[in-house]
DNA sequence: CATGGCCGATGA
DNA sequence: TCATCGGC
């Protein structure tokens, strides 16, 4: 393939954050919104403004109160808290829904960001070039489409047309490939419109770089090629720091050293002298983008190939000593767990490694970050728990950041953290053969892959499609398998192992931690002060508390554990989050109503839908609607046509589904749901836990355990949103909760308890590796769980 | 006190 | 492996 004559995509949300939440509250749409996150301070700090938010000269970078300033009827959505740091979740969700929509069109696909992806589609614009009269093509099957250099698409349309003849600049076959390349990408938007109302722009160009720097030259919700024949008309304006890869300090160096500022002087020099001075590689990168060229291919990658979190924690609320340091950790880890339970039965991997990452504040007051990692090992329990404790470890032992004082719980650190940051990556396939082999061995022969792929997309990269990956054959009773398999995935030793090894105590062990890691040697924080403040008290082994720093240094200037402003900070957001779900209990997000289906409704929705309805309605689609070309192409006629009679796209997560294997595939949402409730209502209670002041020294966790009653709240019970609750209609007692539940859906509330008993059953046999929190908690906090194999004949009830 | 919280890539 | 950079 040829690099040079591709067809590369930029496709970028729109404000993407205030869609997501326009959309989950259609009463913002038309308004001027911000989203804004930590509204507490000078009304939070602002990371997207709509467009009639900006058109009022609201931008980024802003408070809120500045907002309201200059336009006082924002409205100013946060970002939810969970943990005491900003919760991203349903952002996340929404990008991965729109890649979703993208993935249809082509798997070479490479997620930039949460709201980017670049799309390669040179292969779709062949395969159209066959079928399709280039002379056909109109600007009406291409709304809100620029292209770079012309007044007008029109313009550009005549051009191609006429072989741009009076041109000799004009690369004919180029600017063909990049027009049927706009038509795609106008089908491409209609369809992330259609299915998600989710408007976005796109750049089209022959590469990465060229796509993305016009990409923003349209917006929003419009789409701008870039034809070889215009680059310098851009080059001659444009900015080198524009640039992808020249943004930064590099940008500054070449802008400096050439003494250039526009991307067309640039192109003044030889490659010679580029390498010359930026060093081989970096010369030949510029003198090659200074003539529009970008080599570097589209990879495909949907998934990240690490998953982290970080929180910065700035001024006051610099973490001091232990406990909160702690507690950061344990948050940090517990997010963590969560996106990485999520990660695995989404994409049935498991990550190798973790990386600690943190800064701390110099004696000058500048910061200096570092980070260790961590190999896991096959016995390490993938929760949070062990994360927090791995990243204790690595910090106290590339740090040993702190000392303890004699006779007090807490122990201060040196010097204050201004960044936690824990994530995990390297991931690798869990489906090898070994563990294949092992679950198959406990579940009897007959499971196959349980991954449903989309057959029509190429192999990908990373564990989406490996090369003995087949397609799932149809089996009746799979269903079981599969879904235990779902929860099960991850494992690596066998059910009878698990009961064997027992949760390590976990306070002994952070608590050894801390000691022996008291005595090891070259302290970053002794290095530090030793080479700045020559203290007399770095001797490794040294069990005392520094005697309080000099006045003038910021070493141990800390308030004492219990009334430190992370637990302040802490609660606050604990009740702005439990506001935020309060509002989204209440959201009508039409989508739900889709989503949570019990079993036997998607069964019903099943058999309703066996008749092939793929074709999305045509709503209202104001600003653009490309007509619905659906031309004669192989890719839209043959492939979608047997696509459409044996798969199924599964409302919940977008995938093509086969329809045999729908029942199976839905079951496992549910489950997911299941888990999730359960575990919102662990995470619940805990939060309430915290949210009570507790004396420093105790461990929150294990008092929650045994002091604090589980409190039910069926309020926020999944079974509620089975049903929407109305008062006119008539209603059953449920014996088994006491809910009442309306007639016509009683036999549906019925499965949901038989289901939630599996879910119980599931966790209960949980193994070491991703055992489910609440499954832990459980194990801890109620008797004993009996070590049963699990009853079959509930579950094939449950099933039945 | 005040872009935060991500993610990926690269070079030593 | 870690530090640093770049970009959204």
């Amino acid at each position: 393939m040829d690099s040079e004559n591709r067809v590369v995509v930029l496709i970028d949300m729109d404000c993407f954050y205030c869609q997501v939440e326009e959309k989950l509250n259609p009463e913002l749409k038309g308004k001027p919104i911000a989203v804004v996150q930590y509204n507490p301070w000078k009304g939070g700090g602002i990371i997207a403004v709509n467009y009639v938010a900006r058109a009022m000269g609201v931008t980024r970078h802003m408070r809120g109160d500045e907002a309201k300033e200059k336009c006082p009827e924002i409205q100013l959505p946060s970002v939810p808290c969970q943990r005491g740091k900003a919760d991203i979740t349903k952002y996340r969700d929404a990008g991965k829904e729109v890649a979703k929509v993208l993935q249809k069109f082509t798997s070479l696909l490479e997620r930039a960001s949460i709201d980017e992806a670049y799309l390669d589609i040179t292969a779709p614009v062949q395969q159209r070039l066959k079928n399709l009269n280039i002379n056909t093509i109109t600007a009406s099957i291409i709304p809100n489409t620029y292209a770079l250099g012309y007044d007008c698409v029109e313009e550009f349309l005549a051009d191609v047309h006429t072989c741009g003849a009076e041109s000799i600049d004009f690369d004919y076959e180029h600017a063909q490939h990049l027009l049927i390349g706009a038509v795609i990408v106008s089908e491409i938007r209609a369809a992330v419109y259609n299915e998600t109302g989710y408007r976005c722009s796109a750049g089209i160009a022959h590469n990465k770089i060229l796509a993305k720097l016009v990409c923003g030259m349209n917006k929003p919700n419009k789409q701008t090629i870039l034809p070889k024949h215009s680059i310098n008309i851009l080059y001659n304006t444009l900015s080198l720091k524009k640039v992808k890869h020249l943004g930064g300090k590099f940008g500054d160096i070449v802008c400096d050293t050439l003494k250039i500022k526009t991307m067309a002087e640039l192109q003044r020099f030889t490659e010679r002298e580029l390498q010359a001075k930026f060093e081989e590689k970096n010369g030949t990168w510029l003198y090659n983008i200074a003539r529009g060229t970008d080599l570097e291919p589209v990879q495909a990658r949907f998934n990240p190939k690490s998953i982290g979190c970080c929180k910065q924690l700035r001024g006051k609320s610099a973490v001091n000593d232990l406990d909160s340091l702690k507690k950061w950790l344990r948050d940090l880890g517990d997010e963590i767990e969560d996106r990485l339970e999520k990660d695995a039965l989404e994409n049935n991997r498991t990550p190798k490694q973790m990386v600690v990452s943190y800064s701390v504040q110099l004696l000058d007051g500048r910061d200096t970050s570092s980070s260790r990692s961590y190999n896991f090992v096959s016995e390490d329990e993938l929760c949070g728990e062990l994360l927090s404790n791995k990243a204790l470890e690595l910090l106290l032992e590339s740090s040993e950041g702190c000392k303890p004082k004699d006779g007090e719980a807490n122990r201060k650190l040196k010097a204050p953290i201004k960044f936690l940051g824990i994530s995990v990556g390297k991931f690798e396939d869990n489906c090898d053969a070994k563990k294949t082999k092992k679950i198959k061995d406990y579940f009897g022969a007959g499971t196959s892959k349980d991954k449903v792929v989309n057959k029509e997309n190429a192999p990908e990269s990373e564990s989406e499609a490996k090369p003995n990956e087949v397609q799932k054959k149809p089996n009746k009773n799979c269903d079981k398998d599969y879904i235990l398999k779902k929860f099960f995935q991850t494992n690596t030793v066998t059910t009878e192992n698990t009961k064997s090894v027992e949760p390590p105590d976990k306070s002994v062990k952070s608590d050894a931690v801390f000691e022996s890691s008291l005595y090891k040697q070259e302290s970053f924080f002794a290095k530090m002060l030793n080479g700045k403040l020559k203290q007399s008290d770095q001797q490794p082994g040294n069990n005392e508390c520094d005697t309080p720093a000099k006045p003038t240094t910021p070493v141990c200037d800390v308030v004492q554990c219990g009334e430190n402003s992370n637990d302040t900070d802490y609660s606050s957001s604990t009740i702005n989050n439990e506001i935020n779900k309060s509002i989204a209990l209440f959201e009508d997000d039409p989508q739900d109503d889709i989503r949570v289906k019990s079993i036997s409704s998607i069964r019903e929705l099943l058999k309703t839908k066996v008749e092939i309805d793929n074709e999305p309605e045509t709503e209202n689609n104001d600003l653009e609607n490309p007509a619905n070309v659906r031309d004669n192409t192989e890719v839209d006629s043959h492939a979608n046509l047997v696509e459409k009679i044996e798969t199924f796209d599964c409302p919940e997560c977008g995938k093509k589904v086969a329809i045999d294997q729908f029942e199976t595939h839905s079951d496992y949402h549910l489950a997911l749901k299941l888990r999730d409730e359960d575990r919102q209502q662990m995470r619940k209670d805990k939060v309430k836990v915290n949210a009570i002041p507790i004396p420093p020294a105790e461990d929150k966790r294990k008092k929650k355990k045994t002091d604090e009653p589980v409190i039910k709240n069926d309020t926020k019970s999944l079974a509620n949103f089975l049903v929407k609750l109305n008062d006119n209609i008539v209603t059953e007692m449920c014996s088994e909760c006491g809910k009442k539940i309306p007639v016509e859906k009683f036999a549906e509330h019925l499965d949901f308890h038989e289901a939630q008993r599996l879910n119980r059953q599931l966790n209960k046999k949980a193994t070491p590796l991703f055992i489910t929190s609440s499954a832990k908690r459980r194990k801890k906090s109620e008797s004993p769980v009996k070590k049963t194999k699990i009853p079959c004949k509930s579950i094939d009830s449950f099933f039945k």
